[in-house]
RNA sequence: CGGGCUGGAGUAUGCCGGUAGUACGCACGCUUCGGGUGCGUGUAGACCGGGUUCAAUUCCCGGCAGCCCGACCA
């Protein structure tokens, strides 16, 4: 893409109403737009940055066997009535609003009701089970203070998945490949070293649950982390009983600040018997379906990665989730031959089919720099005089700083 | 929800009970061209409602919006 056609612009002041270095940087980058106090628009590069992150998770959800769908935003009332989540006693963080026909509505603030209700619809033998069925979509959550950018917003994306099993051993079994899964998402996303499977409380759910915990300062939670096991516990559950259970030593852990990026819940029949989801098994016995659930928010997700990765000077992407693997940076004007190399070099990746975003503006070196590192490719390509007499490109190693020499060939190579 | 703070050009900000200043941006011209070049000209602004006052962007009240701390976060 040139960059010269990109409609986003970068600002260079922080927004006043940020404090966030997630949504100041994105911000600043033209990756995001605030709509509101907790909304979030994602303008056309943070939509990149954010699809990769999603296609990510969708290719570690479909390995192990989940089935991809996207389900209603808007709520059905009854249903969830019948799990007793509708009222605002029991679940405060509702957007309701009402049908011009009559009748409440809710924008959705996960959705184990409704997909279980739609497996009544195709569940009904054991031939027909496990199911594991997931989505990505925007959740809404009427939270009374927003904060954190789009760590922690009203309106935010989802990946949940919903596992429905035959029983405990067979749930067990998915539960543990969905952890695996989930190291693995974390591990390409490059945080796979700084997250750590945390045991949590279950909530509402069941006494204990796990979460995916990234450690970061800009994090809302305490954890106890055990560096050389790769675990960690909540401090809602540091708890004697907790850590016996785990095999830790409280000698052996290290208090630290981070953010929750996913986490893996029991739900055992408490949805299914409530929804009437049951199927039958070889014996003829009918049997409530065994549920988990699994989420991962990719939106934070995104902001976690500015939060931890960026420096004084930007933002760094992992190549894996990066909008375009290379900021080829010309430094011509006006069609001279540094211009023409560029554009060369650009239409030769571009053929390649390599990700490459081009700074094609008529501007600066300094000030394309600046821009450069503020949207943090993980490569810049540097066009300038030498390149054009030489043959051989600057490529600049966004994180490291490190400069290598490469010819056409070796870049598109 | 409890506590605190803020609201001014597109953005970031200084001052102020009486003609709203600066920087960046943007437009035009010249200049410059490997880390936000320099100069000139132009463009553009007080959240809403009420009160006090000769006069309110400024003080007071209410609303709305935003931010921070705490609580909450299935």
């Amino acid at each position: 893409m040139r960059q010269s056609q990109l409609f986003t612009k970068t600002r260079r002041e922080a927004p006043a109403d940020e404090v966030s270095k997630n949504a100041q940087l994105l911000v600043r980058a033209g990756y995001i737009h605030k709509e509101m106090a907790g909304v979030y628009s994602y303008l056309p590069l943070g939509l990149r940055t954010l699809n990769n992150i999603v296609q990510i998770i969708r290719e570690e959800m479909n390995a192990i066997g989940g089935q991809e769908l996207v389900m209603s935003a808007l709520q059905d009332k009854e249903l969830w009535s019948r799990t007793d989540r509708w009222d605002d006693e029991k679940v405060d963080n509702w957007f309701k609003t009402t049908f011009k026909s009559g009748g409440e509505t809710g924008l959705g603030i996960t959705h184990e009701e409704p997909l279980t209700r739609i497996m009544t619809d195709h569940i009904s033998s054991y031939r027909d089970l496990p199911v594991y069925a997931y989505q990505f979509q925007n959740k809404f959550r009427n939270e009374l203070r927003a904060k954190s950018g789009i760590m922690r917003g009203k309106e935010f994306m989802m990946k949940d998945l919903y596992s429905f099993s035959r029983n405990e051993v067979e749930h067990a079994d998915f539960y543990v490949r969905s952890r695996e899964a989930y190291i693995k998402v974390f591990e390409r996303l490059g945080l796979g070293d700084r997250t750590y499977v945390t045991f949590a409380s279950g909530g509402i759910f069941s006494p204990f649950s796990e979460e995916f915990q990234t450690v970061s300062d800009a994090g809302e939670d305490t954890i106890y982390v055990d560096e050389s096991k790769h675990l960690a516990v909540n401090k809602e559950v540091y708890t004697d009983e907790a850590l016996e259970k785990l095999g830790l030593a409280k000698t052996d852990l290290v208090e630290r600040k981070a953010i929750e990026v996913g986490n893996i819940f029991n739900l055992g029949t408490r949805f299914s018997e409530k929804l009437g989801l049951t199927y039958t098994d070889e014996a003829g016995e009918r049997k409530p379906v065994v549920m988990g659930s699994y989420g991962i928010g990719p939106t934070r997700l995104m902001g976690v990665l500015v939060e931890t990765l960026a420096d004084d000077k930007g933002i760094v992407w992992p190549e894996a989730v990066a909008p375009f693997k290379y900021h080829l940076v010309s430094l011509g004007h006006d069609g001279d031959e540094v211009s023409t190399t560029a554009d060369a070099l650009y239409a030769d990746l571009v053929k390649a089919g390599v990700s490459v975003l081009y700074d094609d503006r008529e501007a600066r070196a300094g000030e394309k720099f600046a821009d450069s590192d503020l949207l943090g490719m993980p490569y810049r390509i540097v066009v300038g005089k030498e390149a054009a007499e030489s043959g051989l490109f600057e490529v600049v190693h966004r994180a490291t700083g490190e400069v290598v020499k490469k010819s056409r060939a070796e870049i598109i190579g």
